[in-house]
DNA sequence: GCTACAATCTCCAGTCACTGGAGAAGCAAG
DNA sequence: CTTGCTTCTCCAGTGACTGGAGATTGTAGC
């Protein structure tokens, strides 16, 4: 089987060179086999692994939890349910995030709406900053 | 007038000692006087400024746009077109986080959706992180 | 005055997941 | 052989804190 380059990998797989570099240096990726030169080797299935990795870095999943994930993903026969489970508690996190972030734009639009454009002193931008008592939700 | 502790002026304005020393050594809070016994002294704005930070943050301002935002607030007379530039900013990002963590969501419940919790070789979870084509959405 | 104990001081390292630069070495083509 | 690309290692920086170690200062009760 033809081995690849850390360039090519990074190509194929769409992670950057130095980021490939990290995971190993963290234990996520298994260190490849070196050549003469001392270049990382690597067999084509690691393109495979860093695509899982990438993916689920997209999907905002943790470092340990991709960790978790790629080891589950390792042998077929094994129950799925920490991986669903994974899921279900990376999907909580987005919940809260979304309503957090909801809550921040609702209080930002009515600050700006109540903007004069003029002086500062009337200014709903930097009065509600003043003075959180002035806020929709308590709780941002 | 009464000077405060950082310990006190921790409590009034709800930011964590470590935190208000932090941005005194970032030049976000201007430095205190000093006690005779080297400990720093808070004029009672000091409350009103750390809060206004605050609040800032909990809006998810970022450290440079506070300090603008400081700034701005300090002279009232001064238009207030740059506050007003700075929310909207913040509020585009936010959008745009909202709309990446939604798609990330979508893409989540189907995931869980189709996992049959048996075994790994019929998990949704999995079986998506492994390949990307089977997404809902190309970009997350 | 003495003794606890609380509050504060400085400095430094760690968090998370990379990212990028410096300087050296290997490698492929012309 | 030289040019230029790729890769190597090591280290520092990002943002916004957070927390610990070890020393000092302040305060309340006896």
């Amino acid at each position: 089987m033809a081995m690849l380059a850390i360039g090519r990998l990074s190509k194929d797989s769409g992670v950057k060179i130095p980021t490939i570099r990290y995971y190993e240096s963290i234990g996520l990726l298994p260190p490849p086999v070196r050549s003469e030169g001392n270049r990382r080797m690597y067999p084509p299935e690691a393109v495979r692994r860093l695509r899982f990795i990438r993916h689920a870095r997209e999907l905002g999943f943790e470092i340990d939890a991709i960790r978790r994930l790629a080891d589950i993903a390792q042998d077929p026969g094994q129950p799925c349910c920490e991986a669903d489970l994974l899921a279900r508690r990376r999907l909580v996190e987005i919940e809260e995030k979304i309503s957090r972030l909801a809550a921040q734009r609702d209080e930002l639009v009515r600050m700006i709406g109540e903007c004069t454009h003029g002086r500062v002193e009337d200014c709903g931008v930097i009065d509600t900053l003043d003075d959180h008592a002035k806020c929709l939700h308590a709780k941002h």
